[in-house]
DNA sequence: AGGGCTTTCCAAAACGTTTTGGATGGCGTT
DNA sequence: AACGCCATCCAAAACGTTTTGGAAAGCCCT
């Protein structure tokens, strides 16, 4: 039980000796060192991780905390994007440990709790808002955070985010350049950062290339796509392209598509955003954008692990460009 | 900092007292309880996590263990699963962390790890296999745990489970009585338990039925789907149903027979399960079948903490209903 | 020989809580 | 007045580790 202390009992050393030994100190001779790694080995010890946590201070824990809507939950990215975090911290021997809170009044107190009560070294925080109270806590607690998604908190703050912007943009142009002349744009709700950059780039192209653009605001999951493509298909002249800031809008979209008696790819091509697997294998193949999610999970967790170590979040900010992948759901060129 | 300390200071009260007054002793008389609570809750005491882990032995902590094969990794199940397991674990104070494993000679590491560090108070095992070392070294070491599916393993131990051989059982009777003779059947990789019941209900349903049944197996995404589905359609008899082991997998296979020139619902009925939210929008709306994820999640939940707190596991297992969600992809009747 | 330096080891304190085993004083009972 | 009992409180130990501040012994140098 007691191991540390059993093991140094059946070496004939002080506990001091044994822990540093195990440490790696060069305070022990060599030949000792040995031979406490093999009793060590033998044993099967496994240092007392709460004893090892009260001593040091350091939970050894970075939490992640999920905005556990009930319908919003179930995006495939976060579960790829816990497996590749919880992975590079464990190199690290940190664990990843997961709280959901539902955004509200209530959302503060589970960080609050957290920060208070030690429960662990870093946090993450995921589906940035442009307002959000939680960045303003974190940084005034002066609690190492890392953030998946840009905000308008003016502070600095670590983070890692995708290039919405520039990746819509660039895909409005792509289809200027395919001829389409009138583009709708399927935006999630605009409090959540990434929706509002998607949006911004789509309507900096729009302007630039001198196209019509509607824009309707909905839900980001199937639901919402469907019916946010269902108003614009209900106007006398049609789009003859749909952005879409998610690949379950696309998808709801494309069932509205179908249902207005229209063809994707052929009538409407159709883009969305995440390459999420259902992606490639809708009818047609829907066109889409990816941001490379498992190393953005590694860099989350080194980031966490630097700000932990106490590095500057100024020099934590990383913008990854988004990959677009052309499917059938493109269509061919119409002029 | 050190709080109950500076708490007692300031109430002029010894560390003892407060302690129990927070834990509601009946040792206390009850003013000085109503002084220490109104004390504690002024200055935002949270007790510090690591020095009660230390003091009691218990982590108050629930680990879920994820098969994280890269491929394999993406299904939106798992994340709904650990919002309502985390949910229903917040309720009682403790926290839910996640480790990846990748099945392999290296799996167990990672659950010894966990049991002979003391760094969690019970595990949650998923994914089950047929044969599941991992039951067998958490068993032989009297550790608590829980498991989300059954095993071929003997001893007992505490589960929850889905009815997939009823359900896939009731599914082929349902495609029977449409008038289909001949079926086919889009299974997992039969060293996971799930699949190979919903294997077993799709045999016997088969059999009892006198139907022409075939079978092939890949793994249980949308790739793994559309090659099985390639296989089946290439044979000279074309199925007119195919039972698909998962919905990633029935997405899969409606490619594969939209390439082949068929239409899904019309020459070929499908059925999938699990009800992934991307089958409601899938073109034919995909049939499917659905455990109530939530409920398992907090039934999971309850059942760790019932493991820890020393209850039976013969008491702890749970096998529920799959419901059965008819939509387009199931077609007519066809007699 | 004596002083300083290195190498190797260790006793004891500390982390913040819970729990054990009383101590104290007031009250009622005999 | 002596005794026992109850209500209320507390000092100290314990959990298992890391870290501080040396101690002891051997060596080299003057």
């Amino acid at each position: 039980m007691s191991s540390l202390r059993v093991l140094a009992q059946t070496l004939g050393l002080s506990i001091t000796t044994v822990s540093r030994a195990l440490d790696g100190y060069g305070d022990v001779a060599l030949a000792t060192r040995e031979r406490v790694l093999a009793a060590a080995e033998a044993a099967g010890y496994r240092p007392n991780s709460a004893a090892r946590r009260l001593r040091r201070g350091l939970t050894e824990i970075v939490t992640m905390v999920l905005p556990a809507e009930p319908g919003h939950f179930n995006e495939p990215l976060y579960i790829e994007l816990m497996g590749s975090i919880g992975e590079r911290l464990a190199e690290q021997g940190y664990d990843l440990t997961l709280i959901a809170a539902l955004p509200g009044p209530d959302e503060l107190k589970t960080y609050r709790r957290l920060v208070d009560g030690r429960r662990t070294d870093a946090i993450i925080v995921v589906r940035t808002r442009r307002e959000d109270a939680r960045l303003r806590y974190l940084t005034d607690s002066g609690f190492p955070f890392v953030a998946m998604g840009r905000s308008d908190f003016p502070e600095p703050y670590a983070f890692v985010d995708g290039d919405g912007e520039a990746a819509f943009h660039d895909a409005v142009l792509r289809l200027a350049a395919l001829g389409h002349r009138r583009i709708g744009h399927l935006a999630a709700p605009s409090a959540f950062t990434f929706a509002h950059l998607r949006r911004s780039g789509f309507e900096r192209a729009s302007r630039q290339a001198g196209l019509s653009a509607e824009i309707v605001e909905d839900s980001a999951n199937e639901a919402g796509g469907y019916r946010a493509a269902k108003l614009l298909l209900a106007q006398p002249e049609l789009p003859s392209a749909l952005l879409c800031a998610t690949d379950s809008m696309a998808l709801g979209a494309m069932r509205a598509i179908r249902e207005r008696g229209l063809v994707v790819g052929r009538d409407i091509a159709i883009i969305g955003h995440d390459n999420i697997p259902a992606a490639a294998f809708s009818d047609p193949a829907l066109a889409t954008m990816e941001l490379p999610i498992a190393a953005t999970g590694r860099r989350l967790a080194e980031m966490a692990l630097a700000r932990i170590g106490g590095a500057d979040p100024r020099d934590l900010t990383e913008i990854n460009a988004v990959e677009f992948i052309a499917r059938a759901s493109l269509g061919e060129a119409r002029t």
